[in-house]
DNA sequence: GTTTTTCTGTACTAATTGGTACAGAATGAA
DNA sequence: TTCATTCTGTACCAATTAGTACAGAAAAAC
């Protein structure tokens, strides 16, 4: 009968999504929220819920949107070039506002981790898949001979974490683009010299 | 004439400085503060002007107490065994609640860097001493002959902060002592290759 | 044109936010 | 005891918070 047309709530979703990355979640007001989104506010209630709820969806969203990226890079490279290939694509293939963004996970975990347990085990739930994405590539490889031995699939995994974790912190201090590549090669020639 | 007894204003900043740590700035409210602190609200006035200016000094007591770590490890151990010194005495040997709060600069520009500039940059600066701290360390061994120079100091300590901070978040994602150990250990040994 | 649904806009709520004002108790030196 | 001072406690403020209620405009299928 009529007006099925709802608002593109992918959109809006990205547009909130957007705004909870740039500053996080308690920061993150509704009428903000509201304004970024373009729509009323009995609009927002009827579609997400709550605030929080939609936090977990821009979560869930930016996390998946992550994975894909890195799954892509594992399908075109080889797991060696692995993590450049996702650095690169993550922190210097962006514009620079998002690139200093850092990355939602790690803000998240780092702003909720003592205030609101079900949203930061969601966020460390997200970030344990991007490292066994990477452990996978890695295990594949070894066993294809490809890739040395001398660590673990797993080890090699979080170490390649552990890095990429301290370069989203080191991307939101940063505004230089050229700085922030120094850091990737930085770091990437050291992993180079055990995968 | 009368009372010149304050309260014990190092205790309370002490107990404030906890609380900011863990839940950061947003999230901790006035009322939260002023039980944490065990003092009146009229008092908390009296003494630290606002919640903003408490922070900030809060902040730099963290700052300069994390610095202080540094520069004593600095003096009793080599240059190229500074990073596991200060990494395990301010991973390792606290108390696992602290080391579960990763590092109060760290937590603080994630929060805060498209929130309040100005908080932000005094993290930021913090956390450049740091790197100062353990470049002017890595400078004088090279200059000694104690370390190698196939990087510069400056370089490598980059390459220990990008580390440091990537291992900051891994200890707000809950861990145990002993995966945060084995990440360490992991870590480091790939750093002893260049360092 | 009628009907059915989705939207907007405004007006609320109750709770909480950081910050101020002030009366009076506690304190200690003169 | 007197008196200046530092506390505590309570009452307030205006602004903001997330969330609800509802009237009515917009739109599309019939």
């Amino acid at each position: 009968m009529a007006r099925p047309a709802e608002f593109d709530r992918t959109k809006t979703l990205e547009s909130a999504m957007k705004l909870f990355w740039a500053r996080g979640y308690t920061a993150t007001s509704l009428p903000e929220l509201l304004t970024a989104m373009g729509i009323a506010r009995s609009s927002f209630y009827a579609s997400f819920k709550t605030k929080r709820a939609l936090f977990t969806e821009c979560l869930e969203l930016f996390g998946d949107r992550t994975l894909t990226i890195l799954n892509e890079k594992a399908a075109e490279v080889p797991a060696r070039a692995l993590p450049r290939a996702f650095l690169e694509a993550t922190l210097l293939e962006m514009s620079q506002r998002k690139a200093n963004q850092g990355c939602m996970m790690v803000n998240t975990v780092l702003e909720l981790a003592d205030v609101d347990r079900e949203l930061n085990q969601l966020a460390i739930k997200k970030l344990g898949m991007i490292e066994n994405a990477f452990a996978q590539a890695f295990e594949r490889a070894q066993r294809e001979g490809e890739l040395n031995t001398l660590r673990s699939a797993q080890q090699l995994a979080n170490l390649v974490m552990t890095i990429n974790l301290g370069l989203r912190v080191q991307s939101r201090k940063t505004q230089n683009p050229q700085q922030l590549k120094a850091m990737i090669d930085n770091s990437l020639s050291t992993l180079g010299l055990v995968a």
